[in-house]
RNA sequence: GCGCGGGUAGCUCAAUUGGAUAGAGCGUCGGCCUCCGGAGCCGAAGGUUGUGGGUUCGACCCCCGCCCCGCGCACCA
């Protein structure tokens, strides 16, 4: 909040002083340590040396220009040229008055709101939703929702797997081994079950390729029988996906699978080839590199063996097939055509660097007026990694199944709901350890930078302490209780009183929550707002050891239960953005 | 081989992208319950940021070399 009121006074200043100095250079944020100040900017530095000016010097020039005596108690230059601000105790107070009121929580939409399509999750028909899931769609999910609450116009689209030529064996299983009381039961099951056996017979015999092969060409050819049953494994297959991502509160505007685009691929092609583009090579269709930037930098380049070497796109295999590189441009086209987006985030894990550069590569030399406006971001994470080290794997090997996983996590967090609240009736002890379960999986998910590997744990991510789902919704429940306890008698006017270390050191940090959210937002880093909300619940935590509320005398005790309602409407605000829930009690 | 990541406290991870004294949790050691709040709070010890150079007011971050680890490198997605 008053980052960005100081951020365009600065401005300002530096605008009369230095009337060339690029003005988003000129940057102001929470200061590293408290009692430096509230906020500082380090911007001073550069542009001096820029400029060729001491630093210490232009920094007390741009003061004498710096008008912020509304705001500031007091503004000092230290050291080699920064720039410390400390707020007034009245115009921090004011602010959260406001808040209190309900005006805002910290943060105002953007005045210039983006469209953003968000692709993620994308699981495959037929096959049980898994560990490699998660991140892609808890990370969209929480892009989504902060980018929302920012007010920008996001569009989410669950780009799943429905075609391909896995559909061959399936198709084939269907026909010759489906079990249909096993489909009743448990039908991703018996998908799985029949498509690995068909998969096993392929190896042994030449015959069932064959087959398969053909029972692909019939669907490809648009055959009534199993374009039937292929839709009927996608509605199957949807319910699946319907019942895991309503555990997980995802929800996606579209789903618009693989299949959607086969009218476009053929076609996509021969413009591809017409444009000069892409030719054929060894009987496939491939998109070679035009030169036009260094080897180093060319992602349909590759150094093998000590030279240069082609590294093509494919986008028609010799079979006439299309590849993932031919829907994906096809794609890309439809979303830009339809939803003019500025920006389209593909959150996908990071093995899947290279093909995405050379997607969006071709795309920009296939479509340069479509792609020069939009920003294409490959959000990409590391992977899950079990206790040893090694990929998270079940201890006979197999991959974990999502359902499962959220299972187990409300199962243990069930243990110690039981442990530590006997007291609660046992339907509301599952509906915690449901909140607490979910939200954790989440957290650990989200709060490891997300380009590195991370170590799945169950101990670490439902412990009590540190920082962990379980310990933010547990400080949200006390905010939230003392607010209840207190009565909401006059609380929306009270006015803030921040008179311990502990109250402005709280209340500093809470209006800090805008620019965390606009950290997050921009960078696609959900670790910067899980760590601001973990800092929160340490302070709030301070406060409460600190400085007594409902035992306090007025007007303290609504000063106070204000700071705990703004702290409550934080967490769960920020936690919210993460795709975590929070209990009354716990 | 080339490309992309990574190597930070005993362990698991941060460090808002070049800022001030590199921070947390676990573990270890030591404290705090006649509390509104214990699923909590406070404190201590623990570091040559893989390694050798360089750039500058300032480097975990940028540049160069080297050593380990992971991933990827035509017709799977």
């Amino acid at each position: 909040m008053f980052h960005i009121l100081l951020e365009t006074r600065l401005k300002a200043a530096v605008h009369l002083v230095m009337p060339d100095a690029d003005p988003a250079s000129v940057q102001v944020r929470p200061s590293s340590d408290s009692k430096l100040g509230d906020y500082q900017s380090n911007a001073v530095m550069g542009l001096a040396k820029a400029a060729g000016k001491n630093p210490r010097q232009l920094a007390g020039e741009i003061l004498g220009r710096l008008e912020v005596a509304d705001l500031c108690s007091a503004v000092e230059v230290a050291g080699p040229g920064f720039l410390n601000f400390r707020l007034a105790e009245a115009a921090m107070a004011a602010v959260l008055e406001e808040a209190n009121r309900g005006q805002h929580l910290f943060f105002e939409p953007v005045t210039d709101p983006k469209t953003v399509v968000i692709d993620f999750s994308s699981p495959n028909v037929a096959k049980p939703m898994h560990v490699g899931h998660i991140r892609s769609t808890v990370l969209g999910d929480a892009l989504a929702r902060t980018l929302r609450l920012l007010g920008h116009r996001v569009i989410t689209d669950n780009h799943i797997g429905d075609w391909g030529t896995q559909f061959g064996m399936l198709l084939l299983g269907w026909k010759t081994r489906l079990d249909r009381a096993a489909l009743e039961r448990d039908s991703i099951g018996e998908l799985e079950r029949i498509y690995k056996e068909i998969n096993r017979a392929c190896e042994l015999e030449a015959g069932v390729r064959d087959q398969a092969k053909a029972e692909l060409v019939l669907l490809q050819g648009g055959d009534e029988r199993n374009l039937g049953i292929w839709k009927e494994m996608i509605r199957l297959s949807q319910i699946q996906f319907d019942a895991v991502y309503g555990r997980l509160g995802v929800r996606f505007d579209h789903t618009l699978g693989e299949s959607f685009y086969n009218p476009w691929l053929g076609g996509l092609v021969k413009d591809l080839v017409l444009e000069g583009v892409a030719r054929e090579s060894d009987g496939a269709i491939a998109v070679f590199s035009d030169g036009s930037v260094p080897a180093k930098e060319d992602p349909l380049k590759i150094q093998r063996d000590g030279e240069w070497q082609d590294q093509p796109l494919l986008i028609q295999k010799s079979d006439g097939g299309f590849n993932y590189a031919t829907t994906d441009l096809a794609t890309l086209e439809h979303r830009i055509r339809t939803w003019s987006p500025s920006d389209i985030l593909y959150v996908t894990d990071g093995r899947q660097q290279s093909h995405f550069r050379q997607v969006f590569t071709v795309f920009k030399r296939w479509r340069p007026e479509a792609a020069a406006g939009v920003r294409l971001v490959h959000v990409w994470f590391g992977s899950i990694l079990g206790e040893d080290g090694r990929p998270f794997k079940t201890r006979s090997g197999d991959t974990i199944k999502l359902g499962e996983l959220l299972d187990e996590a409300e199962e243990r967090a069930l243990g110690v709901v039981r442990e530590k609240r006997p007291d609660l009736m046992e339907v509301e002890q599952r509906e915690i350890a449901r909140v607490v379960g979910v939200g954790a999986i989440k957290y650990q998910d989200l709060l490891p930078n997300r380009q590195s590997d991370y170590t799945f744990s169950w101990d670490k991510m439902l412990a009590l302490n540190g920082n962990t789902a379980p310990y933010l919704q547990y400080q949200y429940t006390r905010a939230a209780k003392l607010v209840r306890d207190g009565g909401d008698g006059g609380s929306k006017e009270a006015g803030i009183r921040l008179e311990t270390g502990e109250e402005r050191a709280l209340a500093r940090h809470l209006l800090n929550f805008g620019w965390a959210l606009t950290a997050m937002g921009e960078e696609q880093r959900p670790n910067y707002l899980c760590n601001y909300l973990y800092e929160l619940a340490g302070l709030s935590s301070r406060f409460y050891e600190a400085c007594p509320v409902l035992k306090s005398e007025e007007p303290l005790r609504s000063s106070r239960l204000a700071l705990c309602q703004l702290t409550a409407r934080v967490l769960k605000t920020g936690l919210d953005c993460l795709g975590i829930e929070v209990s009354d009690r716990m």
